[in-house]
DNA sequence: TATTAAATAACAATAATTATTGATTGAGGA
DNA sequence: TCCTCAATCAATAATTATTGTTATTTAATA
């Protein structure tokens, strides 16, 4: 709580009581959620919170480093409050996107080689495939 | 040209001059254009093809498997006709998206312990940063 | 060439996101 | 403490990418 209060201030954002409904649902799953996740998630406390306060605030957070926007072919976006750079698994076939904690495929901008003319500044690494319950499922 | 005529006939899919124009365009560049720069690219040779037609013939390409889909974090997909699997640069500053042939970089689904509970089918390594030409315009 | 099933173009509809706008809030000074 | 003003809020409208729908056209095959 202390964190994002400060973070805010230190940004010069103001600390609204949406605003941190919204961090702390973040960082209380793992769940990837979206805007529209968010939203529902929240509207039985916060019922008068708009969609689009979501977005907004969501945005704020991402260029202030809270948050990470996850993007992986779904139509909407997905938000982590996880900001180290880690690669994500995907389930194709229920949508569920995990964390994956790998040193060694979390900096991978480190092997790219001297010459390809780019200043990297962030990567992302997306595994696409069937997880073990949806597996269980269909065996 | 054989080869597309051969995949679709393949595949069970009629042979369309909308089809063959969409794919040597991908084929001939490596812009990973989206569906409205294909359509505005192919409409002064073909003024009566729909951008619906775009899209529906790019899913059936992606279902395929002579295209792959690319979702870099834009509002809109690009799509790019080299199946095989590899690493994409994308300049946050222009929006240019270049293919990266590393093969170290290019099947990283093998370093991954087994123990992950996943099947994993795809993977998709993107990359961040400024490219070269817009970090000389800013400095 | 005639037949038939699939593909196309035109247009409508949907869904995610963004812009606008008037109302509200809260920090800083009197 | 009270006042003022700029920033933020929520609601609504607007925008944009993408996907349905349908009548018409076209490619494949006999």
């Amino acid at each position: 709580m202390k964190e994002i209060t400060q973070t805010l201030r230190e940004n010069g954002l103001k600390v609204t009581p949406q605003r941190i409904a919204i961090y702390n649902m973040l960082l209380e799953t793992h769940a990837h959620p979206t805007a529209e996740t968010i939203y529902k998630t929240l509207s039985p406390q916060h019922p008068a919170m708009s969609l689009a306060t979501i977005y907004k605030t969501l945005d704020f957070f991402k260029q202030v480093g809270l948050v990470q926007e996850l993007n992986v072919g779904e139509s909407s976006s997905r938000y982590d409050a996880m900001v180290t750079p880690h690669p994500h698994l995907i389930c194709t076939h229920c949508g569920k996107v995990e964390d994956l904690m790998i040193d060694e495929l979390s900096h991978l901008h480190q092997k790219l080689p001297q010459d390809i003319g780019f200043d990297i500044t962030f990567e992302q690494l997306l595994f696409y495939g069937i997880c073990h319950s949806c597996k269980e499922k269909e065996a």
